[in-house]
DNA sequence: TGTACATCAGTGAACGCGCGTTCACTGATGTAC
DNA sequence: TGTACATCAGTGAACGCGCGTTCACTGATGTAC
């Protein structure tokens, strides 16, 4: 046997597990990961329903790894964002937004899924989202510090506007997915989530001038 | 048989309807509307499966019920508010902030519903509820024209308030259903949606000195 | 290099269970006269 | 008021189906010698 032609027992499983996942990401798109069955996402892979357990414990599991899997690629982006160039507020705005539109349409299925099963999910993964969530508020909250302006804020007003900016995003990734195949709708979101970042940011420059 | 003692069949049957509801609303706090199976509903009311479908179609169909109740308590809620007297800002916010807490506290299974089918439900579910959300920004914009302050501002401009002002009242119901039973945990998610509300206003007041 | 054994991803039959939905029914409530 | 009939909320048996999970298995891949 050639050296190209064979895969080792251990590519062979990564293969399946991968299939298995992607099977999970393409079943919740109709439905939750609640309503998803383990015998549908065998057959979708090709396996028999009993070979599923080789790889994951039960369907929860399968949501935990896309939970993983979902924000790594996540921080991806926001690494991304991070280490463009600290220029104007707009330009700040402008690309974080077109960073994101980009990314939600590389990664719609991860996207929609976390959408879901925030809400709606097993216990354990709804708890992973918040948390990974959570992370992100902290991670953009640290940023927000070294920005000019926010020298003589409260950590508390930090994580408060990071929160209110998370929020905004998140909402706005949600309205992206709704606006789904048509880029009119698309464009309007896009022009909303603009000014609405812009307000957000306007009301922090004033706030402590105000308070 | 004396008056009191009898009920009608309309009476009985509008009773039994109430049940299948309230049943619905209470086995749907773990798992989502499209987990919940009819037969789970009907022991829970104390009727036999079928006798459900003498009053709905489907379990969609009371999921749409369902949104219908929602809402109308929660347009009870705005309409409140909305007739409170126009003064400070931070009095308006206050008191919108205290209201919410107080309708989340009296309707939490109503909007731990709304929380979870507006990501999860069945699609005719979903829609019911983006439209109504879509209303209370509509009503919600048109209140803020009349406000001091806006009178420059375009229709998109209240718009665009309007729906950060909606999303990050939603988000803060959600965050407060997430706090339940831990009242210090929910004072810090009501300090930090008055903050962020301020610092929403005081964006918008800047706004078109800024743009 | 060749052989004997271990590993383990995937198989396939079988199980008991809860599901939505059908159907013909019952008997109390309501109504027309 | 009394009677005869209509209505209709709720009954209960029955159906076929997909579900998660068990178990003993197969046979290709991997490893020790």
């Amino acid at each position: 046997m050639t050296a190209e032609s064979v895969e080792t027992r251990a590519e062979r499983k990564e293969r399946t597990r991968r299939a298995i996942l992607d099977a999970a990401l393409d079943l919740t798109e109709d439905g939750t990961l609640s309503t998803l069955s383990l015998r549908q996402v065998a057959k979708q892979v090709g396996i028999v329903p009993t070979a599923f357990y080789r790889h994951f414990a039960s369907v929860d599991e399968v949501g935990l790894a896309l939970v993983d899997e979902s924000f790594a690629s996540l921080r991806a982006l926001l690494r991304e964002v991070r280490q463009g160039p600290v220029d104007g507020a707009a330009q700040i705005v402008d690309r974080s937004i077109d960073t994101l539109v980009a990314h939600v349409h590389r990664h719609r299925a991860h996207f929609r899924f976390i959408a879901r099963e925030r809400a709606a999910g097993p216990l354990a993964v709804r708890m992973a989202i918040r948390h990974e969530i959570e992370l992100c508020e902290r991670e953009l909250a640290t940023d927000l510090a070294l920005l000019p302006g926010t020298a003589a804020w409260s950590s508390d007003d930090l994580r408060v506007l990071s929160g209110l900016i998370v929020t905004s995003m998140v909402s706005t990734a949600e309205a992206l997915l709704g606006a789904e195949g048509r880029p009119e709708a698309e464009q309007q979101v896009v022009r909303t989530a603009r000014t609405q970042l812009r307000m957000l940011l306007i009301g922090a420059l004033n706030w402590h001038s105000r308070t």
